[in-house]
DNA sequence: TTTTAATTGACCGACAGTCGGTCAAAGGAG
DNA sequence: CTCCTTTGACCGACTGTCGGTCAATTAAAA
């Protein structure tokens, strides 16, 4: 008999060693003979492991997504106001030069999951989608239990995350700065959600 | 001389020849070739009316758009309560089969000038996004000056235009529905928002 | 007849994905 | 131990598709 491989190994890291390249090339001008010289292998082995080209983009791109999960719990468990927290939590995406790259790729992969979204890709989405869910839920009874918030927040809290992804697609088209678009969203919000105590 | 076309009006002659085509196949799929057969011209003849497929495409799109302003401020002139007008301003866009198709256009649209954004791309948004935000602050200042709506209803409802977007791109893939979504948020929105006479 | 705008479709290069074939390691028969 | 067979891994030349180009052609105007 012959060698028999880890195949989702050898699929984690041939996605992994093309991270950085995916990163710097962006999902379009990404090609499958790159891919393959990167990862030091066959352009047909790539098809042993990717069924294709999206197969593999999505797979760099769940573990950007994971990354950002766990800075979102990160900030979850901060000592910072409320306020501060959900302001974080959808601040995040936009922050920084590396996540501004990660943005710019997981632009061009909702681009994709837009148009030809796959079953796969509606699981991990609705996955992740949860897990913030649950995450900015969590904050939120929280602080309507101290007093702070009042009870009907949850319900309207619960769509900027639908917002945040309106913000990503438009931001740079429409040549409006997410970061103070949810500074101002939040801070008007909040007056109104906000339970007064006279 | 020879003959001199009016470049302007071929230019739109050949987008609007296309305009069924395009909702029928959506972008991705539309080829260069059957553009050039649907509008009884020759392939190299395109590239003297539009730089590349995009260019086309984007023709087209923006006379859906322009379409869609028009019924905006139909709605906008009904006899309907403020609410019902928010509503429908954001509701028009899931609305029947006809603008369902408009809509899976709108959404490559979407991922195109996600990825690429033309300054022609960026232009036409702002454009069409401040006509949007005009008759929508409109409706909205009518309404803070019947005393119906708090005045910070203004800042809060020209979010929603983003959030649109947002619902757009999500709908499919979170499995969700938009016309729900778009009624529970004004829902709650408005009980925060309306003034209170008592 | 000359000039020039307009048109055309054969052609090109890029790229995703396929397929026939090679290779090396792991049995197993002798 | 050795040689043969099996089999999964691997490969890159090849195919088909498609956006875009360009040299050749047409025909109206001068």
């Amino acid at each position: 008999m012959a060698i028999i491989v880890d195949k989702d190994k050898k699929r984690r890291d041939i996605a992994l060693s093309c991270k950085d390249l995916l990163l710097e090339c962006g999902i379009k001008d990404l090609t499958i003979s790159q891919i393959a010289k990167q990862a030091s292998i066959g352009k047909g082995t790539i098809y042993e492991y990717f069924s294709n080209k999206e197969d593999i983009v999505f797979e760099i791109i769940t573990s950007f997504i994971e990354d950002n999960e766990t800075r979102l719990e990160q900030v979850s468990e901060m000592n910072i106001s409320t306020k501060e927290k959900i302001f974080s939590f959808y601040f995040l995406f936009f922050d920084d030069e590396i996540y501004k790259k990660q943005l710019n790729i997981y632009k061009e992969y909702l681009a994709i999951s837009m148009i030809n979204p796959t079953k796969k890709m509606i699981d991990f989405s609705q996955k992740s989608c949860k897990k913030f869910n649950d995450i900015s839920n969590k904050i939120i009874e929280e602080a309507i239990s101290k007093g702070e918030l009042k009870p009907e927040s949850i319900n309207i809290i619960r769509h900027l995350d639908i917002y945040h992804t309106g913000l990503a697609v438009e931001e740079q088209k429409r040549g409006i700065n997410a970061k103070q678009e949810i500074r101002n969203l939040l801070d008007s919000l909040f007056v109104l959600l906000e339970e007064n105590h006279d």
